[in-house]
RNA sequence: GGCCCCAUCGUCUAGCGGUCUAGGAUGUUGCCCUUUCAAGGCAAAGACACGGGUUCGAGUCCCGUUGGGGCUACCA
């Protein structure tokens, strides 16, 4: 079994067009075939030199990998269309000769003027066959006038083509509904159905799987096979990803938003960007019209390729689920080894400008670890380990439940001789000590561990009391307690 | 408009004629735990789009309606 991912080279990688890839990897990798990647870059209008190298990263980050490919050839290359042309040229014009399409020179301005008159008598638009029904004197004509052309397929003008879809089984088209489809451009370039055929029978592509926005063009291609004589591969049609709202595929021109009204990330870089794990992104995608069995929904992509084929393939699209990801995010954040969890945190750390000491990021990241959504929520989480100058509380953040600025301030001045007293700093010594100090001051746990959280994190929101300051140490917790008492007391006065 | 695809809780899904008073997950809400935030535990609300058939029996099969999506380029 062989199949293949053949994106256009635009920049990253679409979601939607990674949630096919993945399909047709898992697919290729369940059953011991190859995975290949060909670039389809037929576009001269959208062409951009520095997408593939972006795109490559992109796939790469993700974690899927090709047999074949432009970045590492193979015995089926090249494996860029720009550099196929040849190919293309030949059984194009091979087409022309053996009559199952035909050179048609209409300008577009022509193409224009025969739509807007079929639109005003309300008919359907679409070519009106002009060029395929010259005469042998006018084609010859037109030929030694040297005029650009392009090769259209001679659609039948009667029966039906079946394209046996290997999810939703035959699907049937009238023939005399389908255009006479432009296969070869007069730039000399294919358009997407002749490279598509060309390039899956030289690169003896077993399954072609692709999303089902391709489903109505299908016929054209198997009546290509037909034509070339080739064997027709298995067509595959994957459903396509919604909008969250289930209103439209995702798309990045129209980027979406949740229902808080931010946008939803599109392409792929914008999930690296964001703090996602590919695994976690990967898990989320192939659990969205697919499913795992045995009501699981936390799998790695190696427990999916064991399990993946067809049958569990919802045909139906699916609207994407932020919350869900989310929750596969940090369901996979729980599930890395710390160690690997730091080293991931350190990127989005430094990114946010903090400079990451090797020693404390191990320190910091079992704190985080149960905490995280996703990475980059450790800026706000864990970010005041790493700056360079202690940024104190807000006041209101200081002042605890129930209490004023006066009460939080006789609690921080009676802890702080209890804890200087502590020979032994780790977190349980800390608590015992400062459980028994509730019981004395009449104050909750809340209330006291509360206060002296704010005051060396800094922060309302922040990773846990006394884990947090045995790592900042006795003497630099002692400081930031003073400090806030200092604070407290300029508040009061 | 035409053609094609699709249709179970808000969303992702299980269900492949009787085991369905429809299961899981997420999200939401409540309670518990709790040192903030999380995580964890428990609980609640929440769906077979509609109408016809077929059948002893339909969420499951067929038809229609409705709804949603896709395509309708010398873009892929």
């Amino acid at each position: 079994m062989r199949t293949r991912f053949a994106p256009s080279p635009t920049g990253s990688l679409h979601i939607g067009n990674l949630r096919s890839a993945l399909f047709s990897w898992l697919f290729a990798r369940h059953h011991g075939g190859q995975f290949i990647l060909r670039v389809e870059d037929t576009d001269q209008k959208r062409y951009d030199p520095t997408a593939f190298a972006t795109l490559v990263e992109a796939l790469r980050w993700t974690g899927l990998d090709w047999d074949e490919g432009p970045d590492i050839g193979g015995p089926h290359g090249p494996y860029v269309q720009s550099e196929r042309l040849e190919h293309y040229q030949k059984w194009g014009h091979w087409l022309v000769e053996n009559s199952h399409a035909y050179r048609c020179y209409c300008t577009e301005n022509r193409l224009e003027q025969v739509n807007k008159e079929k639109i005003a008598r309300k008919e359907a638009p679409g070519y009106d066959r002009h060029c395929r029904n010259l005469s042998a004197d006018e084609r010859a004509q037109q030929d030694a006038a040297g005029l650009p052309y392009v090769i259209r397929f001679k659609m039948p003008l009667e029966g039906q083509t079946v394209v046996p879809d290997a999810i939703r089984g035959d699907v049937v088209f009238e023939n005399n509904l389908m255009q006479d489809a432009v296969l070869l451009k007069s730039d000399g370039f294919p358009t997407y159905h002749l490279a598509v055929i060309v390039d899956d029978h030289l690169m003896e592509i077993s399954h072609v799987t692709r999303s089902n926005e391709w489903l109505p063009s299908a016929p054209l291609h198997v009546l290509l096979y037909h034509a070339f004589g080739w064997e027709m591969p298995v067509w595959v049609h994957l459903p396509l990803l919604l909008n969250p709202d289930g209103k439209g595929k995702m798309s990045k021109r129209k980027p979406p938003r949740d229902r808080h009204g931010n946008l939803i990330p599109v392409m792929v870089h914008d999930y690296m960007r964001a703090g996602y794990l590919p695994e976690a992104l990967t898990n989320f995608l192939a659990n969205t019209g697919w499913n795992f069995g045995d009501d699981r929904e936390v799998f790695t992509m190696a427990e999916a390729v064991e399990r993946f084929d067809l049958p569990r393939l919802n045909p139906a699209n699916s609207a994407y689920t932020q919350e869900k990801l989310d929750w596969l995010n940090g369901e996979h954040i729980r599930a890395l080894p710390v160690e690997e969890l730091a080293r991931r945190l350190r990127k989005p750390l430094e990114d946010a400008g903090l400079t990451v000491e090797e020693s404390r990021l191990q320190q910091v990241a079992p704190l985080v670890q149960i905490r995280l959504k996703k990475l980059n929520d450790v800026v706000d989480m864990a970010g005041f380990f790493f700056h360079t100058e202690f940024v104190p509380p807000a006041l209101e953040d200081l002042v605890q439940k129930k209490m004023d600025a006066a009460s939080t301030r006789n609690m921080l001045v009676a802890a702080y001789p209890v804890l200087e007293a502590l020979d032994n700093f780790s977190p349980a010594n800390q608590l015992e000590a400062m459980d028994a100090l509730t019981g004395v001051l009449g104050v909750s746990r809340s209330q006291l561990f509360g206060g002296l959280r704010v005051a060396v994190t800094g922060q309302a929101v922040s990773t846990p009391t006394f884990e947090t300051m045995e790592i900042l140490g006795k003497a630099e917790s002692l400081r930031r307690i003073q400090m806030a008492i200092q604070l407290l007391d300029s508040s009061a006065a």
